[in-house]
Parts: C-alpha cells; sequence; structure tokens
DNA sequence: CCGTTTTCAGGAAGCGGTTACTGAATCATT
DNA sequence: AATGATTCAGTAACCGCTTCCTGAAAACGG
C-alpha cells in the first residue's frame, strides 16, 4: 500500500471523506450527499459538514468517486502537434467547449506516429472518455479504416465513441461522428478568385497524394481551373508538406529552374504560402506585384503576410466535434456527419494580371 | 474482434477484470498480477489470460487501479491559452516531456480568469496528478502571491506540486518549481543590437506594468540604454498586450501623432512585432529601410517577417518543468528554481542607421 | 394526544482493481 | 523416501466514494 509516509519531499496523506465526516460529527454518507449536489440537510448539519470541509482542505478523489458511479466527465483530444496554429485552434475549441459543458479535457499528441495514436486511443479508454476527438492530416488507406474502425467499435462497446475531425468518414456501419471541413470548396474559391484576376497559370504548393486534407484542396483547385476552362497542367502541382519550411523549399527549388511559368500561387496552407513569400522575396520577386497568393486556413502568418487566404473557424470544428459528441451520446441513433464551411477572406495578396 | 452486440446509444458494459479471470479459468488476482508487470506467472496459465484479454479486449479501469495504489502517473498544465504560440510551444515541451516520462498529460486553459485557474488547480487536486504546471504572464501583486502560496501548500500537501513556468518565485517558505526565463538578459541583447546598429530612439512597444514578463523585457532595454549612455526617454515606452492587433494598434496610433521620433523599434514579442510591421508598411514605412524592427521569442511570426529577434526554447521552458518536477519529487529538498536562457537571432530587420 | 407522514441521517454493499498473506503442488536435497 | 525449499495461484482486505435501503425523530393531522 502507498505507505510513503516520511519521504523527503511532501508528503502527507490527502483527507478522505471519513475525516471529514469524523470531524463533522456525522456518517459518510451524509458528507457524500450534502457535497455531491442537492440534499435536503438540516442547515445545521450542511454547515458542520462545509466547516469540516473547508477546515481540512478537502478535495474529493476523482478516482474513486468515478469508480462509484458518478464519473467524472471527461473528453479527449488526439492530436498530432499542438504547435501547429491549425491543431492549436481545434484544440482550443475543444477546450472551450468541454469546459462550457463541465467536463474536463484531456489531450494527447502523437507525433503523427500510428503507434502513439493506438497508445493514446487505449490510454483515453482507460480513463473513461467519454469521447475521444482524433484529429489531423492522414493517408486514409486501407490500414487507416481498419484501425478507425476497431478504435470506433472498441470506443462504442464501452459506450464512448469516437470523433473523427478532419478526417475521412468511414462508412455507415462505423459508429464514428465525423466532422469535416470544405477543403473542396474552399481550394474552389480560392483558386477561382485567382482565375478571375488574371491568373491562369497558378502554381499549386504541397499536394501530397494519399492525404486528404491536401488532396480535398487539390482537388478544388482542379474543379475551379475546369470551371474556367483552363487547362490544368500537372507541371504546376508541387508536392509537399504543410510546413513553413517546406513552402519555402517548394518555391525555392521551383526558381532554381529558372522556369517563371506562373504568375500565381495557390499554397494549401498558411505556412506554405509563409515560406512561399519569403522565398520569393529572397529571389527580388514582389507579392503581388510579380506573383499574386492565395493561402488556406486564415491564420496568424496571414496577418503578417497581409494574404488574401480562405477563412475557416478551426474553433468551430473543436467545438463541434464536442458538442455533436455529447449530443449523439444523450440521443442516440446515428452518429452525425458535419462539414464546416469556409469563405475566402480577401487581402493584398493578390493583384488582377496585366494583360500585356 | 469485439463486436459487441447491437449498438447505436452505446451503453454495454466494459468488460472487468473478474470477466477475463472467469473466462481464463483463474482467480482475478492471478490476472492483475499478470497484466501489472512482471509476475513469474507458468508460462500456460499467462498464455491463457493474455488471450482472454485479447478476445474481451480489455483494458484496465484507470480509475480502479488508481484507487488501489497504482495511481496512474499524471501531469498537468494550465495556462491561458493554447493558441498563443508562446503557450502552444511550451505545452508541447510539457506534453513531449509528459510522454517521455510515461505519464498523461491533463491541458486545462483558463483565459487568464483566476476564477478558472482556481477551478483548474482544484480539479488537478481532485485528479491526483503528480505536479500542476501553471504557466502565463501574471499580474504579481499580493493577491497573485497568497493565491499561489495557497496553490502550492495545498498540493504539497498531498504530496503533489507546484510549479511556475514564467512567473515570477513566491519565495522560499513557499514549496513551489520554478522555471523563468531570462527576460532582462534577452530584452538586453535586443536593445544593446539595435544601439549597435546606431539607434538612440528607440520604441519600446508593449510594456505592461504589473506583469512581470513585460516588466522584465523593459527593464533588460531600459538597462541597455543605460550601458549604452542613451537617454531614457519614458514617451518611448508605449504600454500595450502581447498581441498581434495591439502591435498593430500602438504603431497605428503613434504614427498617427505624426511624430516619427524613433528610427528603430522594439517588440515585447513577435506578435507585437508583427503588428506593427503591418502598422509600418501601411503608413509606406518599410521595414528596415525606414525603421528597424526587432522582436521576443523566435517563434512563427519571425520567419515570415525575417525578424530579428530574441530566441527561446519554449519547448525547453516546458520540459524542463517537468523534469524538474518529477525529479524535485524523487529527490526532494528546495523545491529548485532554473532560468532558461536566450539568444539574439540576426534576420533582415535591423539596418544601420545612416548618420547624415 | 396518538397515529401517520416527512425529514434527515446512518449502515452497508458495492464500483474494479491491487497486494499481503496463505496454501497446495512441484522440485531439489540428503 | 521423507523433508525442506520453491513456484505459482487463490483468498480476502482494502482504496475512497456513492447510493439503496432503513429507521428514528420531528412535524402534521384530526
Amino acid at each position: 500500500m502507498a505507505r510513503r509516509a516520511s519521504e523527503s519531499g511532501g508528503g502527507q496523506r490527502r483527507s478522505t471523506i471519513r475525516e471529514v465526516a469524523a470531524r463533522a460529527g456525522v456518517s459518510v454518507a451524509t458528507v457524500s450527499r450534502i457535497l455531491s449536489g442537492d440534499y435536503p440537510a438540516a442547515p445545521a448539519t450542511r454547515k458542520r459538514v462545509m466547516r469540516a470541509v473547508e477546515e481540512l482542505d478537502y478535495v474529493a478523489n476523482a478516482h474513486a468517486r468515478a469508480l462509484a458511479g458518478t464519473s467524472a466527465k471527461s473528453i479527449a483530444i488526439v492530436l498530432n502537434s499542438v504547435v501547429s496554429p491549425h491543431y492549436a485552434h481545434v484544440a482550443q475549441g475543444v477546450e472551450a467547449q468541454t469546459a462550457a459543458e463541465g467536463r474536463l479535457c484531456l489531450i494527447g499528441t502523437t507525433g503523427g506516429d500510428p503507434e502513439r495514436e493506438l497508445a493514446m486511443v487505449r490510454f483515453m479508454r482507460e480513463q473513461h472518455t467519454e469521447a475521444v476527438i482524433l484529429v489531423g492530416n492522414v493517408v486514409a488507406d486501407e490500414r487507416y479504416h481498419e484501425r478507425m474502425s476497431r478504435y470506433a467499435h472498441a470506443l462504442a462497446a464501452i459506450g464512448s465513441r469516437l470523433v473523427l475531425c478532419g478526417r475521412p468518414p468511414l462508412g455507415p456501419d462505423v459508429p464514428a461522428v465525423v466532422v469535416e471541413y470544405d477543403n473542396v470548396g474552399g481550394a474552389h474559391s480560392a483558386t477561382s478568385h485567382l482565375l478571375s484576376a488574371g491568373h491562369e497559370r497558378i502554381l499549386c504548393l504541397g499536394s501530397r497524394p494519399g492525404y486528404t486534407t491536401a488532396e480535398g484542396r487539390v482537388a478544388g483547385y482542379r474543379r475551379a481551373l475546369a470551371a474556367h476552362r483552363v487547362p490544368h497542367d500537372p507541371a504546376l502541382e508541387v508536392e509537399g508538406m504543410m510546413l513553413w519550411h517546406e513552402g519555402y523549399r517548394m518555391m525555392k527549388e521551383r526558381l532554381a529552374t529558372g522556369r517563371r511559368d506562373f504568375t500565381a500561387v495557390f499554397a494549401l496552407n498558411d505556412l506554405i504560402a509563409g515560406g512561399a513569400v519569403r522565398a520569393l522575396t529572397e529571389n527580388g520577386l514582389k507579392v503581388p506585384d510579380d506573383v499574386s497568393v492565395v493561402g488556406f486556413d486564415d491564420l496568424q502568418p496571414s496577418l503578417d503576410l497581409d494574404l488574401t487566404t480562405v477563412h475557416m473557424s478551426h474553433e468551430e470544428i473543436g467545438r463541434t466535434a464536442v458538442r455533436l459528441a455529447l449530443e449523439h451520446e444523450a440521443r442516440g441513433g446515428t452518429p452525425p456527419h458535419v462539414m464546416i464551411g469556409t469563405h475566402l477572406v480577401i487581402r493584398s495578396s493578390v493583384r488582377p494580371r496585366e494583360v500585356s
């Protein structure tokens, strides 16, 4: 047993409900009832108990409480990393909504490693969280499907649920809530904006086959081209990750080839846009004078860059995930599946192309 | 796998250790021992148990486990918001180190509200976290001191501990680990850098009396001025919060007065720098041609701005906080107090002042 | 003034694990 | 072959709290 006792550092025992009861001269049952909600106790008793609680600085043991029934509600969010602005905002939304619903928010990161993701889901399962929210760009291959399906069933089996955020849905037989955002639509308006300004050679930075977020955005790009009857040149799609350094790299490499066969850039997110703009600047090209740029996300960087970009309410994604998870818990039925919309925010990184 | 009957609505019972024991034909004690570590079980028994676990997709109840002794180790971090890049990076560091130490990381945000902070600390106390890490800029007044002291003692009383990150220490009689970073030193080098480049009229953006982070940086600024024997003009210190919009506002207002009585800017963080740069640009002033700018933090914005700034390893702050908390737990003694260093990163936002 | 409700509080059975203690095989030893 | 030493696994006592079930006292009603 935890006979820590002496131990150099701290180490007093925490006070128990029994001690409170003893001090107040009542039974533990009475203390428990008085502390957890509205129990018609005699004012005198209530007061004695409250005083004992004060004096002992008593806080209930959440574990014991959970074990005995009234589980402390909590929700878990698992994401790649909390430093990426997108994830951070989603996490913020989750945290806010979770708090608003009177729950605790557990957070775990995976670094994109499926192994750690598995461990996290397992961990959250042990913690009896009401829902596990998985956020993040992934390759939606067969293994992914199978893995998610396993999670979903495992969670459902214990009365919890899986929420997929920004990840593709799994099909009707898998009990998972899904919150997506409109990658295709957003990319479509971004690209259309450039096309309307007369740009036809639009570099698309950040494609990444297999990754659904990137694929969706590239799809929107292509669709817009098609809608404007502008020929699609695969050579204009550059592969890379959604990071600043990647944007920088992609643009640098492009410029290094000497080909200046584009007049505009559609960056699949703002970070890429930031890196690309830096590369352009370093090569003496001005935005928007020489090259127009549109991003995606409307996060911090777009303010510094004064970037025209696709706005998405990242926090709302998180809030919605929590809301749906809890509603679904209450209502049951088919797990909901929603799509968060986007809209273009015009700033000053796009200039109409002068037809020469 | 877990094909637990119907579905929708959730609600199946989770399997217990008792069920596993029954299925494996052994006692619960055996299952418990086999699952939690190294127990010299007969290979046959171990195998039977493991198979039962597999088949039932059993995961132990963390609450029951915690209650019975072997508490699932966890560490809590409480911060203002997870969207601020600084906090996000610190949180990332905490998360990483926590995971590395085989613990779970609980995270809570307060929005800067002491009320919510109190609730959070209480919550974490109920969860039996090994440590509660408080991060964030605050007014270090009397009330703050008293509040922290209460937290520290309350946590120490139950064998947990308080860690203050980027907050001023509380004095020797308060059992709290402290991780600070060198605001004064960083600001000193940033300002010195500008001074060395010949700038003497340096606008200092983001001062905020009472807030220790801001105060430290302003102190470094003043000290550098003094060291270079440059007169200190209080009118050059502008009050504001550490946000992009605040930086924008401060600079806009300054420029609106028509006075262009500065040749350089020391922004107390990169966000402020970003906003200020935007304001300058909008007013036709170029960085660094017309105005030199130095920031503080070396976070995302500084890449987009190509900003000379003070680098700080935010993640290290988080990692250190966790490491110290756990070491202190093991060793005991006086709670440690460390200071994380900084260094200047030279980019292109500063230009020597031409002496006319 | 006595019987009947109400009020208020206690007793005790779990919740799902862990672990000290104990005991039955099995193995080694002389 | 008898005995002591080992192995391996079961029994049961908690961990701290919630809550059902009871019962005594107080308030009510006629």
